[in-house]
This record gives C-alpha cells, structure tokens and sequence, in this order.
DNA sequence: CATTCCATGTAGTGGAATTACAGGAGCGTG
DNA sequence: CACGCTCCTGTAATTCCACTACATGGAATG
C-alpha cells in the first residue's frame, strides 16, 4: 500500500506506516518503529541520526522510504512534518488511563485537528454548492436533529437566523415534526443525523418531502436518511472508536455549518451587510460596562481592540 | 523577529513571515515575497529552484531562512511544511466574495483547523486540571451561556450528563439565574462566554459565586467575568476579524468540553464505563430498522461495523 | 549439502546546501 | 561634487548529505 495518496490527509502517514509493517524487510521495519516511537526525532534527524537510531545502515532507511512510495528521504520527512503538524490521530494514541492532563489536551486537540482535515479533504463541494443555492431559493429554513446532531442545528438556526428569513431549530420532537407539516416548496429542511439512521429525523425529512420542501441531509456516512433527501452533505470523519472518544463528527458539522452561512452571506452581497453589522452593533449592549471592568479584556492584545464585533450573538 | 519560536503554532509561519517583510532585505524580501505566493510551491523547490523563481541568488535564500531564525533552507521547509498542512488561517487568506465553493470551503476548514492549532498551543493544563478536580469533587454542574457560548453550554450539558450527576444548561437567562441562586458548596458552575463581557454570564457567576459554588470561567481572553470566578479557562483563537469570518472559538470551546469530559470519565474509572455503555446501547432503539434501510450505513467502512457505538446520543 | 535468491551493509558518487570572498551600489560626509 | 565607507548581493569553492552500485552473508529450497 501506497502512503503517498494525497487525497487521504496528511495525518494519515503515520497509520500508513503502521499498516505497512507486516510488509516491510525486517530492519526496514526497526525504522519503521523508530519513526513511530518518535516522529518528532525522526523530523530532526537525518539519513545517517535515523540509520543509527535504528541501528541498521543508511541505505536501509532510503529503502524504508521507497517502500512506502516516497520518492527519497526528503519528501518522506517533508510528509511526517506535515503528519507532526497536525497532531496525532486518536487511532495512532489512545488515551490511556494514566494519561496526565497535558497528554489527554494534546490528544484530544490534536485528535480533534485531524477529524477536521479528514473532513476538508473528503468534503463534496458540488453537494455545498447545491445546498447554498437551495438555501438562496428558500423562503424559509428549519433545522431538525437530536443529541450531538441537535447541537448543530441550534448553531445553525443561530447563524442563519442573521439573513433575516424565517429560520428555526426546534428541540422537540413534536415540534420537529409539526414543522416538517407545515412546510411548504418554499422551505429548505436541513435534517442532521451523524448516523444518518436516527428514525424520528428520517420521519421529518419524508415527512418535508412530502410537503415539497427541498430537504439537505446532512450525515457523518452514506446512511438511510440520505435516501429521504435531495441533497446529500456527507461529513466524514474518524469513527468514535470507543466509548471515550471525544465526538468529532460534530466539529466538522459546525465547520460545515460555517461553510453554508458564509458561502449564502457571500451570496447575498454587501447591502445584506449594513444590517448585519447594525444588528451586532446592537448586541452590544448585551456586554458589562462595570466598574470592575477595568482590567480591558483586550489589553494585551492590541491589533484586536480596533473595530472588533464580537461573535456572541 | 524569530519565527522559531515553536510556542506559537505552526501555522504562525506564514504571518510572522509577512510581519518581518520590512526588516528584510531587498533580495530576501523577494524570496519571502515567492514563498508567501504560492506556499506549496516553496515545499517543492529546493534552493536552486526558489532562487530562480525569485530572481535571486542561491546564498540569499539561505540568508532569507536564517533571517527568519532558522538553522538553514531544510529546517525552513520542515516548518513551512507543518504550516501548509494545517492550511492557511483566515488572515493570510481573506475570504472573497469571488471564491469558488471549493476555495471557501478549504478556507474555512483551514482557518478552523489553524484556530484549534492556536487554542491547543495556548491551553492551560493546570487550569484544566484544577477544573477537572472541581467537578469530580461536586454534585451538581451547572452550564451557563448565550450565543454560541449557549450552544457549547448545551453541549458540555449533553456530555457531562453522561456522568450521572444532575446537570443543567437553561437557555433562559432568568432559568440560569435561578439555577444559580439555588446553588451550593457541592454545585460547580461552569460560566462560558467568548468575550467574557456578557452582563448575564457575569452575574449569574457573581451570584453562584455568593451561594458557595465553584465557578469555572470559560472565556476567548482575559475578561471580567474571570475576576468573578475561581478556575479561568482561557480558550485563546484568532480573532474573527470581520462578520463573514466564521466563529472558530465556539469550536476550540466544544474541544475543551471534550478534554474535561475525558479526564472526567477518566477519573471516573471503569466502573462508570459499564453504566455508559449500557445507556448508549439503550439509545440505539431510537435508530431506523426500515425497510429502505437495505444500504447499510457501514457498508463502505467494514472496520466500523464491529461493535460500533454511535454518537447521536 | 549445494545453490540461488534476497536482504543488508560498505564504499563511492553526484548533487544540494552552505560558506568564504569579492564586487558593487547606495549613502553619508568632507 | 567627489571620495570613501558600509552593507548588500552575487560568484565560486567547499562541505555535507542523500542516494546508488556493488559485494557479502544468510536463509531457504532443491
């Protein structure tokens, strides 16, 4: 197997390397496990610190590198620099009970960090494409989901609740569906369901469907739910391994999310901006202007104070 | 300036780049000038290759990586290598309302991808360790937010509900004032707010705070409400510099529920694990057994479908 | 037991990064 | 306005390092 296909992340060398193993000479693989055990050495050595470090001869770590479909040392490390950037994915670390505070942070950011790249690289922008111009057409959108899901929908109710269309995310169930009745070929239903299996969410969909609306299914695999939607946004990221992996598909919904609102704000042009910012402007007032307030939350940070518009919204 | 300073997250390369523009030399500012072009490019060249492009001499670009703080041309490559990999934040590629659907979506997963990069550089591990004793030690977590601070409350709620002990994130500002109010010694609160200026936030805190609770502070800076609180989590990101800029610290807050969850359930042990699991085999009832539901889900990730216990909780 | 093939190390080579040095442009001063 | 100094910037030499050709040793197989 190849590691050098690009369309798969860059984190995922280090996997790559691990799958390899069984294939690789046997002193190749004494390189292999250097590399494993310590990809950041392996970024500051060189042939001759790596060959010595797995206590084989220089020409066997070039060999490494063309087993895995390098074309020589450098481009491999070029690659662990980019894999090192990013963090190492939860399958190349577990977290362990033992794990101090520093360890679990660094994992699970970096785990977090990797979930997103996996997303950008495996995301379908004609099918984003699809969906901003469904939104753009709409009259009105409604966001359905439950657990991890639902959080998303509220996040993009709160987001697109700024274009000034009618837009709602109710968390009930009943609600959910009573919006989905009353739908109309005017309303965009956005249904999110990490499965992509979560009946009540296959329900309302059908049920929009039924009505005319234009229905955007937004999952974390190709899933049932897909089949009740025109457009299909598949959000792919590492399985939840285990019970205490943190949940990524979630992150890369909201970034989803993010991608939508800005792409339709993009849309709407310059004249949907005045209102927008007047709007923020307004929130302001939301914020504390106590007499403790001395210490300026931006102090230290001088490049922001200026004409900064927050996002609490 | 150095760029080298490896506190501040690799994607900072590109800006401190551009930030020592008039320090450089004529010539080198060239160099610096191809480089910031058209960064992938410079990942492939060798010194030869990204003199011509800049219309230099070879030594000048070695006088360019040793100007920037580097040891030489190869170890500015590792860096600029772990820089492309995490993809270009917002500042250094500005969205435009001419970008295609694929550029803005690799943008903002870019930009999201750097704000996390950021977040994990710049976390406080002994804060978050101090926050993870608090809620291990109390009896009631209480979540409080608005905006998009509201909606990593909701989240941090759904997680840590997971854990058995009461739980509460009312979006209501009066519930949430409430619920503070009848705090005690064994509830912690955790209080959320991005800039950390919101009034409501702050008081409800304060109010926590009077009834003996253990108020966590969760914010994007330094910022009043950490005056009221008695653990400051600093969940420091990139400013969003306009109002199409997509709200990244929301993201870098979920990753810190995700931390403080894990080493909750860490501490917890396994005993707790048996109770999850028994809970998150209960919620598989509410996925779909349809007809239509011939396309497994997993029928394309054979690893996944072993034992695999989702998310959508 | 012999032979062949494959893995691995040794030694050498080519190329790339780096350094030493010299020419030249710009600027200040007399 | 001219002279000289300083600081760039390129040329040429050097050193280091990745990579290749080859040889040796061991394992597997007939």
């Amino acid at each position: 197997m190849s590691a050098s296909r690009d369309s798969s992340g860059y984190s995922q060398l280090l996997q790559a390397i691990s799958n390899a193993l069984p294939d690789l000479r046997n002193s190749e693989r004494k390189v292999a496990e250097t590399v494993l055990a310590d990809p950041s050495f392996a970024l500051e050595a060189n042939v001759a610190g790596l060959a010595r470090a797995s206590n084989v001869s220089e020409p066997t770590v070039i060999r490494f590198c063309s087993a895995l479909g390098f074309d020589g040392f450098s481009s491999f490390k070029l690659r662990l620099a980019q894999a090192v950037a990013l963090g190492l994915p939860i399958s190349q670390s577990a977290i362990g009970i033992d794990d101090t505070i520093d360890e679990l942070t660094a994992k699970i950011f970096d785990h977090s960090i990797n979930a997103l790249d996996q997303a950008r690289k495996a995301m379908d922008t004609a099918a984003v494409g699809a969906a901003v111009q469904a939104i753009l057409a709409s009259r009105e959108i409604l966001f359905v989901g439950f657990g991890a899901s639902g959080i998303i929908a509220q996040d993009a109710q709160q987001k697109f609740a700024l274009f000034g269309r009618p837009c709602a995310a109710p968390i009930d169930l009943h609600q959910q569906y009573i919006a989905a009745s009353t739908s109309s070929p005017d309303t965009v239903v956005v249904a999110i369901s990490n499965t992509g299996t979560t009946a009540a969410v296959i329900d309302v969909a059908r049920r929009a469907r039924e009505r005319g609306a234009t229905v955007i299914g937004v999952t974390g695999t190709s899933a049932p739910l897909l089949a009740e939607c025109d457009i299909s946004l598949i959000v792919r990221t590492d399985e939840d391994t285990d019970l205490h992996t943190p949940t990524v598909s979630r992150l890369a919904g909201l970034v989803l999310i993010d991608v939508l609102a800005t792409s339709v704000a993009m849309a709407l042009g310059v004249d949907h901006l005045h209102n927008l910012s007047t709007m923020k402007e307004a929130l302001a007032q939301f914020r504390s202007n106590e007499s403790e307030t001395k210490t300026d939350p931006d102090i230290d940070r001088p490049a922001a104070s200026v004409g900064r518009i927050q996002e609490e919204q």
